[in-house]
DNA sequence: AGGAACACGTGACCC
DNA sequence: TGGGTCACGTGTTCC
């Protein structure tokens, strides 16, 4: 039980591919893009902050390994038509060199058996269109226009911070930025691997969203806890259980096809032979068990003349006891088991 | 065992706080400077989208009800100077209305040890300025005469989209950006609850990140079935194993309730426990039976640990035996049993 | 300085 | 259509 809090750790090996690093995957994009025109793009945005999305279109995103479900082929990649806007003049970005497969058509609730956190594989995106350019609404030409002028806005020069000199911002470098984005979005596909392979694990899961999935994998968890602790202890404890009493049902009642065992544990058996009476008595492990049944044997007018206790398991007792009665005074099996049973349940309620 | 899969669900009682529901504690924020302000304040901004934490700081924020750590005291939270600027002029918010307590200082690690998602709960925060409306850079005049400049945009109507008449646009319709926002904050507030508890699960929790809480959680559940698993079927296998073969031994070798028992003397009996096993011998108390016994013993792989033999009557043995098998190689009881009466009946006939 | 982790607001998408 | 979920980029903090 106690180790069952420390060395699950064991296994801890990647037998999973889900937990397996794959730091690797993330060494895709073109580096020379981003250092180029990364900075001049930065650049050229109104200033810090804002436009959440925008300085993303330059970061290709990989195919997203998290999704479980891209086995449908279909691959084409449509290369996104008409690509407008996107700070259009004063950025000297070529659109076609972007390519942004992953945004649109995040989620593909096509198989909503295999759940995905993240981006399904961009199979079969057909609606290129809707660039989506950081909230701003395509194919609105008014907000498009604004997003022009906006580029030509007087104060850009200030707003810049051109080279990783911060110059005087409290933000990032702007060169930073990239691997501030990468990082995130490593980070975020992590944590949805982790989020898929957490929902491979837990069974009967009926809402597949994050929320629902941690909460039932907490709830799941504790059980499973709960049926380990019920389990291990039933295994030392309970495990003697049905030996144990059916073998009292031998003595006592000798109700043999019901499998109702599940007594506890004091397990007494006594044979007679003449004046001669063998005792087996098979219990918990207490303290001073031993001297109880021998005191208690000694009271009810039997001498003892062999015994032979030994362990048992973890916390079982195996004892043996020959003993003989007094000639003139008879016993029969059953007081003595009796008696001898009652004592032990009190010595173990005292202990 | 099955049963495991299916029946888990019975526990979802909320024995645990962090899976009660608490929807309620997001019925906070005033929602008249919402309506009146945040229109207002929206269509001020140069256009849709941008400036992703500007508006957020109309909704004051609960006091998260994550945190765990918020008993340490230190309290003091450095109330960040010289927040100027956002948008300054032209946005006509009380900056004192804004109180905006948990962004800063955000996560309390003075308490590594216990881990918090989320904000250490804005307890005794003190400073109510610092608005940092947006990602923009507080305490540079440069970038908020930018600002400034850009709040009186040309173009300003354009962007606007005042009422929750969307105008034309593809987003939002402005009023419900509410809703999205606490919607948001809601739904990530939950998450974060279920992953302290996550992480008060899990045992042996070295680091705390969400995605190494997750990792590690994997691993333990997987460990968790695992030894659910194992424990399960040594529980049937094994336990019922002894027991039944037990019982079986004692069907054909005993009959308890005639006082006439012992016929044909061998009388055997074996328990299971772990890898242990006990072992009672009753038999005719003839020259060699106990080497015999113990030499079949060791031919079955069983490592005698203790043995004790007394006699008992004028020709019974009765030998006691601990002994343990190895562990990749289990036996039944019942071959044990058979085995042993076999060896003991020949070497009966033989004598 | 620079990586790592977090919460945030936001647009997109689905039912 | 509106509530709910997601990924995203970003600002911020900690080490």
């Amino acid at each position: 039980m106690d180790n069952s809090a420390t060395s699950w750790f064991s296994d801890l090996g990647m037998e999973d591919p889900f937990l397996s690093d794959q730091c690797d995957i993330m060494d895709f994009f073109d580096e020379d893009i981003c250092a180029a025109l990364g900075n001049d793009f930065q650049g050229s945005l109104p200033s810090e902050s804002n436009s959440p999305s925008c300085i993303s279109h330059l970061i290709p995103r990989s195919s997203s390994t998290t999704a479980l479900c891209n086995a449908s082929s279909s691959a084409v990649e449509v290369p996104q038509p008409a690509a407008n806007l996107c700070a259009s003049s004063a950025i000297e970005i070529p659109p076609a060199e972007v390519e942004r497969p992953a945004r649109q058509l995040k989620r593909n609730r096509s198989i909503p058996v295999i759940l995905a956190f993240g981006n399904p594989s961009p199979t079969e995106t057909v609606n290129p269109r809707q660039v989506s350019l950081g909230g701003l609404n395509p194919e609105d030409d008014a907000v498009s226009e604004v997003l022009t002028s906006r580029v030509s806005f007087p104060n850009l020069e200030e707003a810049t911070k051109s080279a990783p000199a911060p110059k005087k911002g409290r933000t990032r470098p702007a060169s930073q930025t990239y691997d501030h984005i990468i990082a995130e979005r490593k980070r975020r596909e992590q944590l949805s691997q982790r989020f898929v392979a957490l929902s491979a694990i837990v069974p009967g899961l009926k809402k597949m969203d994050k929320t629902s999935v941690l909460g039932d994998a907490i709830t799941y968890l504790k059980h499973l806890k709960e049926r380990v602790k019920t389990l291990e202890e039933q295994a030392t404890k309970q495990k003697m259980q049905s030996v144990v009493l059916v073998k009292k049902s031998q003595l006592v009642v000798e109700d043999e096809g019901s499998s109702d065992e599940q007594r506890p544990l004091p397990e007494i058996e006594a044979k007679l032979c003449d004046k001669k009476v063998l005792l087996r008595v098979h219990c918990e492990n207490h303290r001073g068990v031993l001297v109880k049944v021998l005191s208690e044997i000694e009271k009810l007018n039997l001498a003892v003349s062999n015994t032979s206790v030994a362990p048992f398991g973890s916390l079982a007792l195996d004892i043996t006891i020959i003993a003989e009665m007094d000639k003139e005074f008879s016993l029969t099996m059953k007081e003595l088991v009796q008696g001898l049973r009652s004592a032990l349940q009190r010595a173990a309620r005292d202990s």
